[in-house]
DNA sequence: CTGAAAATCCCCCTTTCGGGTTATAGCTTT
DNA sequence: AAAGCTATAACCCGAAAGGGGGATTTTCAG
């Protein structure tokens, strides 16, 4: 089997160097590259690619989640794993959203890292354990609201993008009722109209599609 | 440290007592109890909460999914850690939000199955290999529209509630070329009407909010 | 340069929504 | 028993949305 060949993206001359020692040490893996900019990634990657890409997310000019927008919309199958000290919320979904397959805090042991590195390329997306746990838990319910039971279900049926006439006809209610529980969902979520309620019951997880 | 206790929720008699006696044979993990099924894992797990639950999803009667659901509304701070042959998106995904904290296929090892305990009551969420990837993938843009940016601008105001007149206001043209754009949306994204629209635009990630 | 696609604007008309107000029956909670 | 909430239903009215035309300008690739 040939050694899974790595790229690494990160500012820190002393950072990167030693990732690459790391990985050029240990049998089975190959540091290809190394770039200290996104904007040099961007234009290295293209011509030989790894099997992985280690990014870190602060960089000088670009950031990492704009270069993992760039090269994944070149390179979809390119498997671009985030290496950071950031892991705040955003940033971590950011990421995730713009193509990373994999969320790593930077003070993950060196055997872990290469762990990762060999879990991506199977196909994995490895994440350090409070990373994963943002993520299963973006899943779940968050928001608490005091929606009925006719309410939830009635936004649920406008979040399907019923008219009021239609949620009348599958409810087997009148549509004044239909308007009578909207009025009072838009009261509680605080919105005025449709299209209002229906992003915010998405945003905040309201209803099981 | 006092020993992580865990208890089991598996419907084959055979699987059960070999996870038990796994559990029990390592130093640091406890099996405290194990259930055939999840109604008596219900009345059982209230009265002595293990650190962790193992959970099978295929169960006599009522699922594993809804028991998640039942247990989470009862104890929220509980970790079920799902433990299973099936690994359909749906089933997955369906677990997640019902409050599973991680997500283990079957054939996972011993040693790894004793390492996801130990993570989950770590506050982690471990998940097998394949698993990960589905759930990172999730939250990468999947459908390709041909909207234009113009229209996929106006979409992305739509879903913010706005009304024709204040889209209009906020990108500084009149209201007829607004309506015009979402006639546009409406035809290719093939709706009728706001809330349809956004409901399409949330499910299909086809905006970044 | 030319033609297609995109973006802009305007008019018609009908239906749907959103807000205000009122009312009754049933159920829970105090 | 009274108070309070929920679900049901109705009415009015003005504003917003949606569907059908048509037209002009901008932009960008061939």
């Amino acid at each position: 089997m040939p050694d899974i060949t790595v790229s690494i993206v990160e500012d820190d001359p002393e950072i990167r160097e030693s990732l690459a020692l790391l990985i050029n040490g240990t049998p089975g893996f190959t540091c290809e590259s190394t770039y200290g900019s996104a904007e040099k990634a961007i234009k290295g990657l293209v011509e030989d690619l790894p099997d992985v890409v280690l990014m870190d997310i602060q960089l000088p000019g670009m950031t990492g989640i704009e270069a993992i927008k760039v090269l994944k919309e070149k390179e979809p199958d390119l498997d671009i794993l985030v290496l950071t000290i950031q892991s705040d919320n955003k940033v971590v979904f950011e990421a995730l959203c713009a193509g990373a397959c994999g969320y790593l805090v930077k003070d993950t042991p060196p055997a872990q890292l290469l762990e990762a590195i060999q879990e991506t390329h199977n196909g994995g997306a490895p994440m350090s354990t409070r990373i994963a746990r943002l993520v299963v838990e973006s899943f779940q319910i968050t928001a608490q609201t005091d929606l009925t039971a006719r309410e939830t279900e009635v936004l649920t049926h406008l979040c399907k993008g019923k008219s009021y006439k239609m949620i009348a006809d599958s409810l087997f209610i009148s549509e004044e009722t239909v308007r009578r529980h909207i009025k009072n969902i838009y009261r509680k979520l605080e919105v005025h109209s449709k299209s209002e309620a229906v992003a915010k019951a998405f945003k905040e997880k309201l209803v099981n599609l």
